[in-house]
DNA sequence: ACCTCCATGTCAGGTTCCTTACATCGCAAT
DNA sequence: ATTGCGATGTAAGGAACCTGACATGGAGGT
C-alpha cells in the first residue's frame, strides 16, 4: 500500500504549524486580553478603517455572523465603534478603531511579531522567502 | 517604518491555507456526515487502537474536555466505542473504532488525500519535500 | 502503611464559529 | 416605476473548543 504516516503528510503539517502559532500567539495575547481572533480583526480595522462588517468578515476569513461576535467584544471595551446608523445613501455602518484600540493593536501586533519571528528562527531569509511562495501556491490550488 | 504588508508574512499565509484546507476538506467531508475534528478523532484511533481518551486529545491538539464532546458524537453515531469500565489494574478506559467507524474513516481519507493532493498540484515533488521540511523546522522553532 | 504527585475522567460555564433563516436596503435591468 | 437581485444586518441554535475546578485511581517516595 502507498499509505505513508499521517505525521508526514502535508496537510497535516501546515495544520499543526498553524495551530501552534495561533496557540502561541494566543498564550501571550491573553496577557493584554486579546484573543487571536479579535487581532486578526483589529488589523483588519486598520487595514480597513471605516470597512463595514462585512468586509472584515471577509478579511478575517470568518462569517458575518461570526465576526459580529467577536466585533461585540471589541466595542464592548471601547476599542471598535461602529456607526450607530448608515451614511446617507448606504446601507453598511462603518466600523473605526477608536485610540484605546489602536494602541492595544501597537501591543499586540510586537507580540505577533515576535512570534512569528520564533517560528522562523531556524530559517535563513531565502527559506523564509522559499516557504511563503510555496505557501501562496498551496493557497492558489485550494479555489 | 519596515511595516510589511500583513498578506506577505508567514504566520498569515500559514493560517490561511490551513483554513483553506480545513474548509475544502470539511466542505467534502460534510457529504458523509463527518467534521473535521471527527475525522481528526478517527483517525488517531486507527493509530493508536484501545487508547484511552486523554491519549486521543494529546494526538489530535485538544484538550480532554474537547475530545469529549467530539467523541460523545462518534460513539453516539455508532463509530467508535468506550470501553464501560477500565480493564484490572488501569485507570483509562480504551476507547475503539467500530466496524462502521473504520468503514467511514476510509472513505474520509480518500477525501482529505483528494482535498490536499488538490493543494500541492503545483508543486513538484521535490517542492513537496521542501515545504515539508520547512514547515517541519517552523514547527520546532514553536516548543 | 501512608502520603504526595500525576494522570484520568468529569462537570460547569463561556467563547468562537458555524449553518440556516429572515428582513431590509440599494442598484440595475426591464 | 417596479421588480429582482445582491449585499448587508440580524437572530436562533448547535458544534467545537477553551479555562477552571473537582473527584478518583495508580505509582513511587518516605
Amino acid at each position: 500500500m502507498c499509505q505513508e504516516d499521517v505525521r508526514d503528510r502535508i496537510g497535516y503539517l501546515v495544520k499543526q504549524v498553524a495551530q501552534a502559532f495561533r496557540s502561541a500567539s494566543e498564550e501571550r495575547l491573553r496577557g493584554i486580553g486579546l484573543s487571536m481572533a479579535q487581532y486578526a480583526v483589529l488589523t483588519a480595522l486598520r487595514d480597513a478603517p471605516g470597512a463595514p462588517a462585512a468586509e472584515l468578515a471577509r478579511r478575517t476569513f470568518v462569517t458575518r455572523q461570526s465576526l459580529r461576535d467577536v466585533l461585540s467584544g471589541l466595542t464592548g471595551r471601547g476599542l471598535a465603534s461602529v456607526a450607530p446608523e448608515p451614511p446617507a445613501g448606504g446601507r453598511a455602518q462603518p466600523v473605526n478603531l477608536t485610540d484605546a484600540g489602536r494602541s492595544l493593536l501597537a501591543e499586540a501586533e510586537a507580540i505577533v511579531l515576535e512570534t512569528e519571528a520564533r517560528m522562523t528562527a531556524g530559517l535563513s531569509g531565502d527559506e523564509a522567502e522559499q516557504l511563503a511562495g510555496l505557501l501562496r501556491r498551496c493557497r492558489a490550488g485550494l479555489d
